[in-house]
DNA sequence: CTGAAAGCGCTTACAG
DNA sequence: CTGAAAGCGCTTACAG
């Protein structure tokens, strides 16, 4: 019976029928915890993260242990690599040395280069599964994608935006990490979309880079907000907001601007609470990391996963609602 | 050792000591799927709901069902049990009718009212726990409350409809279920607070009652709205959202006036998909379902609930981030 | 009061 | 190719 569940080789097809009817007719549903139990086998899985110092990729590591931690029962083992993002050979190369023997699953959360799409076709036709997290590599053979939809989120922050300022006329700085990393690219895409469609008193300004560098990312900021009289916006779409804000404070404005940010963090929700940040839109780290987790599983098991239960959120924050996101 | 885990009587002090010493120093951990397999008994818990006819509480219900039938393997059994909400004797008595012996727990979603409040006592005396959910019963012997901070929702749907109407001068009508609920209360109250407090361009009006009765609704709502000229904002605190916009399309405003509601429904949705409604305040029925479940299951094994991940969110939901919403 | 056996629903070698 | 035994980490009667 076991050899047909798990779909064995070296079962003949007329047993299989007869197991597979009798299944159906008891309404049977394999207990997984027992299965778990029984089977010795531990899950090895493998996060590659970039290595920034940022507040929200910590968040995530630290997602990741907890759950692992706190339940030492599902037998799985994760390894967190932060590997350079600026450099992609290092990142390849600590895709290339992943050995089946010793891995199970990988989730990777990188800009989309060809260098990393190439990395993980290999892994795939290896046989480890992999996931793209946070930012997707939708043109790779990744399993699939742990993250929210972030057109729909730019979208959402373009709404803020639109709403808070209420109707008056002006610019908007906008500041990225970088211009190569997916969502970055796909948020500024919704954000765009919705202000050129439904806020036409809003004027976005070309994206200005922050490059995962506090001290770059205040300066750039700052000389945007000085070359253009009449901001009246700010939108954060993954950069250092600590940085921002503290450009925000020196450009000395007629008016503060409304500043709509990216992920919740220490950092941004101390700036909500001061009312320096209107609203934040962010993503639950420990439900990225249990669905990479539950998903990486399901593909090891080739069992199918559940869409409506890997579903992502995109979260809306603001002052009043913060303390219930915990 | 399993008399020792489980604190039952009938072990002396020196085995215990043993025990525990070992305990400690192995870092053993309990392993509680293999716990539930070995225990044979199943969990029996009932959830009273009021018996409107409303989406939110179906989605509520359908959340239950779900987890038990995804779950076959945790051993437990849900019955749920609609009782009509303005009659608290029929209440009272369906709560006093609970034996230990046939249910080892209760969530229950009421009006709180001395009647309720009583029955909970003895509930508890006679060793079933107690949950209150969505509306909490505070001042009753309840062991936990599944369900947001009210008080914060209602602050949230101020903030909202204070900077969606943009400083613009108005009246808002307000329209809640009933008066005695504990959740329109504290929502109403901390709507005051932050409106008040921070936008005085908005004069709120003293709540109009629904009674869970959407023709009614839609009558009071329509008078409301035509007893006042200069109406520019809606609260629907926690009535039905149909009515309520059926009365805003025959009250034929000069300027639609913005509409915040609570709890996304398909009905809801409809209505914030076709710009009818701004923003909606929910709580996902999902995790109420899974908390008040597993807080019960922590009640009747005597564990600590993690405080944490029993947290429910008070997710803000606008037209762009819908979808993600699930 | 305590030890040791049987069994929960599964999987994994190991005979046949 | 298939059946039956042993064992995963626990709990529950049942002897002693």
């Amino acid at each position: 019976m076991d050899r047909v569940l798990n779909e064995r080789p070296g079962v003949r097809a007329v047993t299989i029928q007869k197991v597979q009817a009798a299944i159906e007719e008891l309404g049977y549903v394999r207990d997984t915890a027992a299965a778990n139990l029984a089977r010795q086998k531990t899950y090895r899985f493998v996060f590659v993260l970039p290595d920034w110092k940022g507040q929200f990729l910590a968040s995530l590591e630290k997602g990741i242990s907890e759950i692992i931690t706190n339940a030492p029962q599902d037998r799985t083992e994760v390894r967190t690599i932060r590997v350079p993002n600026h450099d992609h050979t290092e990142l390849a190369a600590t895709l290339a040395g992943l050995k089946p023997r010793d891995v199970d699953g990988l989730a990777i959360m990188a800009k989309e280069t060809p260098l990393v799409r190439d990395a993980i076709a290999d892994l795939s036709k290896r046989g480890i599964p992999v996931v793209s997290l946070v930012s997707d590599q939708p043109n790779s053979d990744r399993d699939h994608f742990v993250g929210i939809d972030n057109v729909a989120a730019g979208r959402t922050a373009g709404t803020l935006l639109g709403r808070f300022t209420g109707g008056r006329h002006g610019k908007v700085v906008v500041v990225i990490t970088n211009k190569q990393s997916r969502d970055m690219i796909e948020r500024r895409h919704g954000f765009d979309q919705v202000v050129s469609a439904e806020y036409a008193h809003l004027e976005p300004l070309p994206s200005v880079e922050g490059q995962e560098d506090p001290a770059h990312t205040e300066a750039v900021t700052l000389r945007a907000l000085q070359q253009n009289k009449d901001v009246i916006g700010v939108y954060s779409v993954g950069a250092s907001v600590q940085a921002i804000a503290r450009a925000i404070a020196s450009a000395d404005l007629p008016q503060r601007p409304v500043l709509i940010d990216h992920e919740l963090t220490e950092n941004s929700s101390a700036l909500l609470r001061d009312g320096v940040i209107d609203a934040i839109i962010t993503q639950n780290t420990g439900h990225l990391a249990r669905s990479a987790l539950r998903v990486l599983r399901a593909k090891c098991d080739k069992t199918p996963v559940i869409k409506s239960q890997e579903n992502i959120r995109i979260d809306i924050v603001l002052r009043e609602n913060l303390t219930s996101m915990k």
